[in-house]
DNA sequence: TAGTATCTACTACGTCTATAGTAGATTCGC
DNA sequence: GCGAATCTACTATAGACGTAGTAGATACTA
């Protein structure tokens, strides 16, 4: 099953569905800062776009409201977009990398945690 | 000055400038790989954007032709890029480089690169 | 200089996104 | 059961994007 390409603000709302569970458009809405939440009626909108793109499905109906719920995982939304910045950065991580170390957004306490993921990681695939 | 919001389209033109420098529009059309090429009108117009978004610039003219020029860096866009994608992963690298090493984007090797783009970089920021 | 090629400037248009209003259905409280 | 609140379903709209055509200006070539 393809990712769909998400917005941002499509993206915000799966976030809060990732992080409530199932739950309602208007659950949806409150979970939004109150600066600047969007009306309600335009995450309704944004909801039921993600619908059709099959992101979100209607798991039930509580009084008279739909309850919603994620058909997409956070970790796939998220490997989708990061493969689409390692494309533009020659699709190897290399460049993403020197550029965050340049900016001095990776430390070097980023990279010792990185090495023990990667252990972690390395021990896990071993046994599949 | 702040970085405009690049479109995929628009990124692929200002790439196309950063590695040939100052070009015509049709320079930046036979850029683009023969399979699946833009018109010529549709790179003017975006390059015509890229303009009003103050990503581009015009410097001369040649012939009847106007040159055009990078007014943004590609390390600025590109840094632009990741911000926007690290704070959809908490505002820190920790969750992009766990992501990247469980589906196998960063290996061993990456990290080791990293380490030493750090050590050079710290070595030229300690004579800041 | 006359014809041809090229380029600019403008216009057009379908799609997507963010935005939100409205009408009618449903439900809840009393 | 009736009024108020809430929700759905539908409609609308402005702006951004990718796409590209056309008319007129400019320049090269023979």
């Amino acid at each position: 099953m393809a990712i769909p390409k998400l917005t941002t603000l499509e993206l915000r709302i799966m976030e809060a569905v990732w992080k409530h569970g199932a739950c309602s458009v208007r659950e949806i809405q409150e979970a939004f800062p109150a600066a600047g939440r969007p009306a309600y009626t335009t995450i309704q909108t944004t909801v039921y776009r993600l619908e059709t793109k099959k992101a979100l499905r209607r798991v039930k109906k509580i009084s008279n409201a739909h309850i919603f719920e994620a058909s997409i995982s956070p970790h796939a939304a998220r490997g989708k977009l990061i493969d689409e910045l390692l494309s533009l950065f020659g699709g190897g991580p290399s460049l993403l990398m020197a550029h965050m170390i340049e900016t001095g957004k990776l430390t070097k306490e980023d990279i010792a945690e990185a090495e023990e993921v990667l252990a972690k990681h390395k021990r896990k695939g071993k046994s599949e």
